[in-house]
RNA sequence: UGCCCGAUGGUGUAAUGGUAGCACGGCGGAUUCUGGUUCCGUCUGUCAAGGUUCGAGUCCUUGUCGGGCAGCCA
């Protein structure tokens, strides 16, 4: 057993080393304490599973704790819902908490204590400063700040004035509390950045009790240092912030953990930003933050994506500080590995072409049997009904076939899986349109379940339901939601919503096998030969069974087909 | 023309001064009652120039390119 583990397959990324050394040395203890601390403003998607499985997973890893914290220091901005999708969507992807559920909010109160502590020290002033102001005096990216004209009250004055911004005496904008630093600093968060603003607005959790809030800055790192953190691990736009995280800690001579940053996670043919994903929910141009088309996991979720393909592909991206644009393919590789060994196989057939077996009794129907996994034969068999009349796959039929069409066409005989032999003797068209209506076949009764006696070849299996028992179902197969590779580089004057993919859903109502009746919400099946397609947990039902193209199987004949055709006829 | 960070095949990611490897992807082939899966083969790489060293992807210098930062957002 300790053999097969030799070889870890995840690899070693430079924090897992900064990890394994700070616990060899024990300068930060001897447990390794991590957080996700996510803001409660939207939903989560693909790129915070990386840092979620990262932080969990490092956790677990060495035999430690990963918090959950909210960082609900901004009520304009927050609210209850998205607490509660995050809680779901982390546990769905399997971390466990434990008891450690956390709020900054929780924290207001100490927070409070030691601004107040800044302040005796003569490290931190209140600033009457307006906004504009406060901008202006800022400086620019190549010219130092000036200092404020408040920057010298005293002591006293300075918690007078702060303890009237509690008390809700001050109007929003009018005053803030300011860190002491070095207006002059080249790292603009060290220009006396802004500690506490004031909002007159209810928060979801602290209801009324405050109207001072305190800023990302002066609440993340204290939050990390209260609960004992030891590694805090972030992505790289917090790197300019690390000095300020590092002083707020110094000079509160508090619990200093370490903060790490990394490459957020980048994927081809999407978009990432949270802003970017309200904006396509609120304008209506996907159903929803759980629209099957949305990197946002409850997405995923309902897309067809599992919680271990998800955290495979965490594991296979790495973790490293270089800008990074994953390809898409390397997701929908991960999804495929895992339902490959995993989803039932069932038949159903998308866009229905008639087929009537001419020599085959009227009144007959029969059950074959079924495989229903070939990867894992513990998944057993099942029957599937049989009749004179089916419906296969438009596409697996042409007219006129290339030497490489290995499907139904005028003379040709192909198999039908776990069926019969059949070949095409007829084909009945419209006579005005010329479409392909019906096709008229014989089957050889010695070919029953899928051999003939005699040994004889047939290239193709093609996949089948009977007219009389099949299911009628929607199916909504989805394609990805940018026509661009990279949506968010568009034109000057357009945005990525231009790149948007007019074909991202299409809706066809097609035919799957009796044995589907009972799928249950969620579940996911591999239709043979498409694709794999999960049972959708919104507008599914016992009167209509809706699935959802999670993603289709390779198809190498599609390639063939675009590369030549397949050959001559 | 400030500060910080980064640069290894098409895309990711290893190699911690000592044979540039792995995965995805592409291409070709074998097997197959899914044109799936599996298996085999193959393709392409250390940003540039100097320096240190017996030896540099790795260390140093300079340059080039890419990213981040001027919210009372996180």
């Amino acid at each position: 057993m300790s053999q097969t583990e030799q070889t870890p397959l995840s690899s070693s990324h430079f924090i897992r080393q900064i990890v394994e050394e700070d616990l060899e040395t024990k300068v930060l203890g001897e447990r390794l304490i991590t957080r996700f601390p996510p803001e409660p403003n939207g939903y989560l998607h693909i790129g915070h599973a990386k840092s979620i499985c990262l932080n969990f997973g490092l956790a677990k890893e060495y035999g430690g704790v990963c918090h959950l914290r909210f960082d609900d220091t901004n009520p304009i901005k927050e609210e209850a819902e998205y607490v509660e999708s995050i809680l779901e969507d982390v546990r769905w992807l399997g971390w466990d908490w434990g008891e450690h559920l956390y709020y900054a909010s929780d924290y207001f109160d100490t927070l409070f204590a030691y601004a107040e502590k800044l302040i005796q020290d003569g490290k931190a002033y209140v600033c009457d400063l307006r906004p504009e102001e406060i901008r202006e005096y800022r400086g620019t990216l190549t010219q130092p700040g000036k200092d404020s004209p408040f920057k010298n009250r005293s002591r006293e004055e300075n918690l007078a004035l702060f303890g009237e911004m509690r008390a809700g005496k001050i109007e929003e904008g009018a005053r803030v509390l300011r860190a002491r630093i070095d207006m002059a600093s080249p790292n603009l968060n060290l220009r006396d950045p802004i500690m506490y603003r004031i909002l007159k607005k209810p928060h979801h959790r602290t209801g009324d009790k405050w109207c001072i809030y305190p800023m990302y800055d002066f609440a993340h790192g204290q939050s990390d240092s209260i609960e004992g953190i030891t590694h805090s691990i972030c992505t790289l736009e917090f790197e300019d912030h690390r000095p300020l995280y590092d002083w707020y800690l110094e000079n509160l001579g508090i619990h200093h953990p370490k903060q790490i940053e990394f490459a957020r996670l980048n994927l081809t043919y999407t978009v990432m930003s949270k802003r970017k994903l309200l904006e396509l929910v609120e304008k209506e141009l996907v159903s929803g933050w759980d629209d099957p088309r949305m990197p946002t996991l409850s997405g995923l979720r309902r897309r067809g994506y599992t919680p271990e393909a998800i955290r495979e592909f965490c594991d296979r991206i790495g973790v490293a500080k270089r800008n990074n644009m994953i390809e898409v393919s390397l997701l929908e590789h991960c999804l495929r590995e895992d339902l490959n060994k995993r989803a039932p196989r069932v038949m159903a057939v998308l866009r229905p072409l008639r087929v009537v077996l001419i020599n085959y009794p009227e009144d007959t129907e029969e059950a074959l049997d079924g495989i229903n996994n070939p990867e894992d034969p513990s998944a057993g068999t099942r029957k599937v009904p049989f009749s004179r009349v089916l419906y296969i796959e438009r596409d697996d039929f042409l007219e006129e076939a290339p030497r490489k069409f290995f499907r139904l066409a005028p003379g040709r005989e192909v198999r039908l899986r776990y069926g019969y032999y059949i070949t095409c003797v007829e084909v009945v068209k419209d006579e005005e349109s010329g479409e392909v209506l019906e096709l008229r076949c014989t089957y050889d009764p010695a070919t029953r379940g899928g051999n003939s006696p005699d040994g004889r070849k047939v290239k193709g299996t093609i996949h089948w339901v009977s007219a009389k028992h099949a299911l009628e179902a929607e199916a909504r197969l989805y394609d990805r939601l940018f026509i661009s590779e990279f949506p968010e580089k568009s034109a000057e004057d357009s945005s990525f919503i231009d790149n948007l993919n007019p074909q991202s859903v299409e809706t066809v109502s097609c035919f799957v096998e009796p044995s589907l009746a009972e799928a249950e919400a969620g579940s996911i099946f591999q239709f043979e030969r498409l694709g794999y397609f999960c049972v959708d947990s919104v507008d599914s039902g016992k009167e209509k069974l809706v699935f959802n193209r999670a993603v289709p199987l390779r198809d190498s004949w599609k390639k063939i087909e675009k590369q030549g055709g397949g050959g001559k006829k």
